[in-house]
DNA sequence: ACAAAATAAATTGCATACAATTTAATTGTA
DNA sequence: TACAATTAAATTGTATGCAATTTATTTTGT
């Protein structure tokens, strides 16, 4: 009962967030291996599989990063042949990138990845959308605060 | 309703956790620019108010780090002279790591932040503790697949 | 129309993460 | 007790993240 309490890491919610983020890449690295692709890579493709098409600012948006991490991410995608980019003819200050039938193919093959994955983690289908809920709740909130600068 | 569902980025349990986990030490930074640590300095520095003394091993099975990460920064935090190192008199191949009373002082000027960025998280008394429980279900569990081996 | 403001990527710099390797020291064991 | 196996940190190399700056282009306000 000290007044230092709230700075211990077991009263922290910040911390099992960062810890398991951490782990559930981690385990995620053994799977995506195989397809050489890094766990950032993959959610990249995600995005390029569901939209074929989208500038970098879109997949930015996507998956809360900027340019500075997408570039050079995206420039191997280009290399490992999954995608490709141009100057968009409406706005050449934007980037387009594309999936390519390279990227397309990759995605048969990794429709087994999500289940094995799932397998890892502990939880019931109820505790997954509860946690799911939860922090899709958190991420909302601060969608909020950033767009209320 | 495709085969392809699984694949999709809102069906995704690991990618609201990813997204939040950036999220939140992203929203910790300016509160943490204050005191000029990083949100890994600032929870490295949680273990040494805790333990006062502890092993870089130590350290790194409470954060879930290795010494590659934490090398390098308990560098910059004996540098900034919040803690000091010294090889262990027991054991030549272990570091000690012992909090000075610049790092005691840290804690006290600390002690507001938990609370603030508490502040930024939208979840009730109840829905946080939920979070936790889940949380932490995962991160036991992933302990277990990883002692097993 | 045109200068100023805004925008999209790219670039730069710093701080993680973490696998893999190396180095030094300790343990277990034949 | 030699000596192989193990262990703890440090080192090396690759890949993020993200703030800040730069560059090129487009919008806006007058």
């Amino acid at each position: 009962m000290s007044k230092y309490d709230c700075l211990k890491l077991e009263n922290q919610l910040c911390f099992p967030l960062y810890a398991c983020a951490k782990a559930v890449t981690r385990h995620y690295k053994p799977l995506l291996d195989e397809f050489d692709l890094t766990y950032t890579q993959y959610i990249t493709m995600m995005v390029m599989w569901e939209k074929k098409s989208a500038s970098v600012k879109e997949i930015g948006e996507c998956l809360y990063l900027d340019s500075g991490t997408l570039t050079p991410l995206i420039n191997k995608l280009e290399s490992k042949g999954y995608i490709e980019k141009h100057r968009s003819d409406d706005d050449a200050r934007g980037v387009v990138v594309t999936i390519t039938e390279a990227g397309k193919k990759l995605r048969d093959k990794m429709v087994k990845v999500p289940n094995a994955m799932g397998g890892c983690v502990a939880l019931s289908e109820k505790e997954a959308k509860e946690l799911y809920t939860l922090l899709y709740k958190i991420l909302g909130h601060f969608d909020e605060i950033d767009s209320e600068v």
